[in-house]
DNA sequence: TAGTTATATGAGCATTTATTCAAGTGTTTT
DNA sequence: AAAACACTTGAATAAATGCTCATATAACTA
């Protein structure tokens, strides 16, 4: 939002390709999208996130079952998951002591798979 | 791949849901894909490499042409150029004095579909 | 050859982030 | 009621990260 007008010297190249630059600037989302997509891709950037969204869909699961799962302290996942929960990517269920968490939906696997693809092809 | 064997706690639940956690245990991926999953995500999980990459798939450009069209220092564009590189999702080109960058492939626009479904869900 | 241009790179700095530790909440069990 | 249990939360710390600044490199130009 703080939009900067900083002194970023422009190069002939800028001149040579104005109309260019000028289309991609007018086909840009707003900054907002942008910067939007990019925090919910940092929700996946991140290993211990990767795993526990991998536990989760073939699963529902409780906290203390994904900590030994993936071997990490109840307070560590705890941490994650309420990152992935604000993401809107989890839901939980509480049944007595115990929380249940699982997928909110079925884009998480889709967009795992977008990502295993790119991996695959190197 | 130091694996640890750490002091995890167990507590009741895992005894009782032992069957579910050995279940989804065996049909995890192996560690090392889930890190390089996570790796590439971590690639997208930044506003000014979406923006390139959003940029790039318009049009090939230089790279004076993104940092003015973004705003930002040759230098700053330089440095996540080289990390989308790494990643294998840029490629470039020289052309005498100027570095010219393109998208790899089309893998990119696809991942960032696949967020933008999740975004406008909510 | 000297100077300019476009880009790359390394060090430094400020910020973010993932985990740990300690303490707190709410539920069940004894 | 007290203790145990499953989980949450806040502060602290170490590591990672993005940008800036100064400098280096490589190609073009005068």
């Amino acid at each position: 939002m703080t939009e900067k007008f900083n002194s970023i010297e422009r190069c002939d190249c800028n001149v040579i390709h104005e109309d260019i630059v000028n289309q991609v600037r007018d086909k840009m989302p707003q900054e907002e999208s942008l910067y939007d997509l990019a925090e919910l891709f940092k929700v996946f950037g991140d290993s211990t996130r990767i795993r526990i969204l991998w536990a989760l869909h073939e699963a529902e699961m409780c906290v203390c079952d994904i900590a030994v799962l993936l071997n990490m302290t109840q307070s560590a996942i705890s941490h994650q998951l309420r990152v992935l929960k604000q993401a809107n990517l989890v839901k939980n269920r509480k049944e007595g002591k115990v929380v249940c968490y699982s997928l909110v939906d079925d884009h998480v696997r889709e967009i795992f798979d977008q990502g295993l693809i790119h991996i695959n092809e190197k």
